[in-house]
DNA sequence: TTGAAAGCGTTACCAT
DNA sequence: ATGGTAACGCTTTCAA
């Protein structure tokens, strides 16, 4: 059972064995091994070897409690599953990491009272930072978490009221669905579907960019919002509805990557040649999105570098406590062969020109 | 600024402070606060009373150095960006944090030393456990990191040398793989080729199917293998240079699923019609492979269930210490229409009926 | 039932 | 340059 041939004889061995195997004082050890200097090469040369022979490895839990910060940040999202979540983990992660930092991670099912619980939590562990993306931007409970703390927080894409003391990391979706929204309205496009999720920034700057764009275009706005989750169920529900509906778009734009696949459910099984029957683009980058027949257009953006942003913002924060200004991270659209001209079909004659405006549907 | 019209004072409250304003001792709150019964309905409504209005919440590093339990484990990964590896995790989460637990993520990049490292941090960190899926099953360093320590450690479809205390959930790659290679096999196809990572166990799980599916119906071996990463570059430069053969494959199984994309590129770019002049398998699901024109044949798992099993041995480890039987997994062959019977054109003749065996290149 | 005090493994102050 | 010692915030004997 015991064969100690190897002279390492590593295990759960505390800053004191190292000190009474090197023959010195505890602080000494401590000041050795925390990279201070100010100690003797011998000293030091003891203590290290000390500290090598026991394999000796300090108990950040110690170190967290004396020195007041633990190195590590606290994630919270809705769902790692979805890349676009994964991407932003990724980048901070990456950038943490180098730094030196662990990332305690959480995933809420978009569950406001869950985001609450676990913003609570990580604080708890005490966390240095939190990198937050809430389901809601006005869930009482999760404000009430995010205020209770003096500890530096960074929100990803949510704009919270300004009594929350934060940093912000923002994607321009303005710029991209705007974009989208003129290609689409350029190439004869009248009445535009769009899917969006909950009531935060990116869908209301979604839908202000679509309205913009009709605007801009000097065309009367005929938008057809529907609201719900961003769940590939609520894309197929969406596509669906909208397809069916009296006056069906001849463009839809998804608001998230997760309704693609629910919204393909709906194209293929009613036979629509997409860039033909139907224009489709969606908001942010699905894995194979360029590879489906036809590639899907998209509005992209650089989803790890929101992550990394954040991380950054965090790191920074000792030195920077002013500078309060957003970061706003570009998005662009790319059109693909998902997007076609209008159809200038018969059933066109069917269409009722009346002045509709903007109709909303829940989802 | 100072606003302090509510009288919940939140802040930065120790269980010293809660002792006080109740006018009780330390020990009391401590007692209160952790649930455990033998105080008076008097002293725990006190407690309770200043704890709520101070906004008390425990300092979890206190507690698990005191307890000498932290209530977190530890995953350490390649790349959370990979849908599989961002499946395990959450299924892994959803059972921990149900648990109370917390997760600390990490991302080796797939690069050995870095696994070393992370495990090594996460343990400074006493974190109650580990999920490991390295990249490498023979890596010194991060062999030598995981003997280090007495936490319970789970790996995730490796397999470690026998004097690592470890438990083992995996994947039963040679099943879904077997089935996919029968199919193919079945469909007329004589000469596959298998795209794989390094040496880790579904690697060697997946030639190990394919060979003996072969030899399990009575046609000699002709398999090609191409071993490299697991990357879309890996997938699109193997599939190229299997193509490119003198005696290219009419079938090709990657074996994970970054490699789909890549693969997918040289399928477009030379014009292929998959099923037809080309059948491909890709092991584990991609979000849109079902919507692919044609949908691809995959061989399917559970990517979730395998963290939440990792998840619940951890979990069960104090109850359970000798049960040490790997936990096994299913995998299922999934046809689509991206296979189908081998052509049979022309360029069969150019075929030299060689008795090839099993040729490998180096990616 | 309650509370004082020791101790978890560090760090940092303050002498020496 | 070095080491003793008091905290850090909590849990857990142990006495009362």
């Amino acid at each position: 059972m015991s064969k100690d041939t190897s002279g390492t004889t590593r295990g759960r061995s505390g800053i004191k064995a190292v000190a009474e195997l090197a023959g010195v004082g505890i602080a000494s050890v401590s000041r050795v091994l925390s990279g201070q200097r100010g100690s003797s090469p011998q000293l030091t040369k003891r203590v290290l070897d000390a500290a090598r022979q026991l394999g000796y490895a300090p108990n950040a839990l110690a170190q967290g409690l004396r020195r007041r910060t633990t190195r590590s940040i606290g994630f919270v999202g809705s769902d790692i599953t979805n890349p676009l979540i994964a991407s932003i983990v990724s980048g901070a992660e990456s950038v943490l990491s180098l730094a030196g930092f662990s990332v305690l991670l959480t995933n809420s099912g978009g569950i406001p009272s869950v985001d609450a619980e676990r913003i609570e939590v990580l604080l708890q562990r005490q966390v240095d930072g939190l990198i937050v993306l809430p389901a809601l931007e006005d869930d009482p409970g999760t404000l009430a978490a995010l205020r209770n703390t003096q500890t530096p927080i960074v929100l990803i894409d949510r704009t919270l009221p300004a009594d929350i003391r934060a940093q912000y990391v923002l994607s321009d979706h303005y710029r991209g669905v705007g974009d989208a929204s003129r290609y689409l309205l350029a190439a004869g496009h009248r009445h535009i579907g769009l899917v969006v999720g909950r009531d935060v920034r990116p869908t209301r700057e979604r839908v202000r960019a679509v309205e913009d764009a009709y605007d801009g275009s000097g065309i009367a706005r005929d938008l057809l919002v529907h609201r719900g989750t961003l769940s590939p169920e609520h894309g197929e529900e969406a596509l669906e509805e909208m397809l069916s509906g009296a006056v069906p778009p001849s463009a839809v734009i998804l608001g998230g990557n997760q309704l693609l696949e629910g919204a393909l459910r709906v194209v293929h099984r009613r036979g629509l040649q997409l860039g033909k029957d139907l224009s489709l683009v969606c908001c942010d980058d699905v894995p194979l999105g360029r590879f489906h027949q036809p590639p899907i257009a998209t509005v992209m953006r650089d989803s790890a570098l929101l992550g990394k942003r954040a991380a950054e913002l965090l790191l920074a924060q000792p030195e920077t406590p002013g500078t309060n200004e957003p970061v706003y991270l570009p998005t662009w659209f790319e059109p693909r062969a998902s997007c076609g001209p209008r159809a200038t079909d018969t059933s066109d004659t069917r269409r009722k020109r009346t002045a509709r405006k903007v109709s909303v549907t829940q989802g």
